[in-house]
DNA sequence: TGCTGTGAACTACTTCACAGCC
DNA sequence: GGCTGTGAAGTAGTTCACAGCA
């Protein structure tokens, strides 16, 4: 049965492509902003730190947007990546987890800028239900259910202390949500059908100390050995 | 001249295996805290949530600390992670930028408990110059220099707007620092020898976004299509 | 027997290099 | 001339599958 199932030939765009087209609409919206009509991918690509081939290759997985020997208009390629993409104001963000991350979370302004909106925090602290931070009230996540107006479009951040992470997961699942960003430094256990994104800062820090800690050893090695090879 | 230094063998492990391990040290230092003395390449694959054989090859890179049959001992492979992945006691934190997001990183328990320790914050307003967060007092990025104790080993982390982070980043590697964690959603022009992580949360939301489209989308079309095949 | 360690096969991603169009 | 769009080549990363050892 499983000789029959193993093509599954990916329905879009590439996982790698999609996380930097994101970034590309971010550049264009603050190139828009300032008033540029037209860019080349070359200049897009060293706004968004990437190799201007690759940003070719990513856009052309889209269609041909660009203009040969000009480059892309700004306005019609931001329309076409926000198409493409998904547009933020449909999908409503809730925060779980109202500690000093999740109070950073609630303003964020790469949230807002990208025109995503957060509508519903919560918190299992009894004494934190029912406060509000910046205009958003907090609720008892036994709430739940009453207060997710669409959990199927509904993203969930999980910015809870990691030992609470797998069972807040539980929850958000069990009420529909399929979409969640966890910041938590657990593995999460979930049905494959859930989508699920991890940012680990401290795995960032680590990750940095190691290559920080190789160049650095280079360095002196370079220092140390023989000048002539 | 180019002909003589296509060869850099790469000095040590692949990113994509640095960035797991210091996933699994996380998850074996929470193992450890609850009492596990062992544990097989399955579980703590489990725990980390990701292929058993990705995790015993990601190991194999650093040498052979597990015993067949058995598995591998939980303080001596956390102890052999620790040596390899860079001891996090010796790189000292400085967060530039005291927003929210800034507030939020500065006793953030996933810094605290992989060992980094925050050691200076800097913001360019100067009426919170002087002030103190969480025991941490506030520079002027002026006085950068005088500050920082051993800049070639200290992360800069960039929790500034997007459009001050080109110049912060600038000031840090102008001192010395050549680790950087930005939270900035802008491409950073600096020389190849720092080493830069961007994290983008709104990034991170829009890719959520787009997967979870195309999952609905499916789930559509599979409704929608004949039901048998 | 059971689990590690690892070559070999596979898949995904990136970069090159150039044809095609404005 | 200049810049896009894209096959082809190259590189990195993942998974398989099994030999080897406790």
């Amino acid at each position: 049965m499983d000789s029959e199932t193993p093509r599954v030939p990916r329905p879009g765009l590439p996982d790698a492509t999609v996380a930097r087209l994101a970034i590309y609409l971010g550049a264009l919206n603050a190139l828009h902003a300032e008033g540029a009509t037209t860019i080349s991918s070359g200049e897009l690509a060293e706004a968004a730190g990437v190799n201007p081939a690759q940003l070719r290759k990513d856009l052309s997985h889209l269609g041909s947007y660009g203009t040969r020997g000009v480059g892309y208009d700004v306005a019609y390629l931001r329309f076409q990546l926000d198409q493409h993409i998904g547009s933020p104001e449909h999908w409503p963000v809730i925060i779980v987890g109202v500690g000093n991350l999740g109070r950073a979370l609630v303003n964020h302004s790469g949230f807002s800028s990208r025109g995503f909106r957060v509508t519903a925090l919560f918190d299992a602290d009894p004494r934190l239900v029912g406060t509000q931070v910046e205009g958003h009230s907090i609720h008892a996540l036994e709430d739940l259910e009453s207060v997710l107006d669409d959990p199927a479009a509904t993203i969930g951040v999980i910015a809870t202390p990691p030992a609470a992470a797998q069972e807040v997961a539980d929850r958000l699942v069990g009420a529909g949500v399929g979409c969640l960003l966890s910041f938590a430094a657990v593995g999460l256990r979930l049905p494959p059908s859930v989508t699920v994104r991890r940012v680990d800062l401290g795995s960032e820090l680590q990750i940095l100390a190691y290559h920080r800690q190789m160049s650095l050893a280079d360095g002196i090695t370079a220092l140390v050995s023989d000048p002539h090879d």
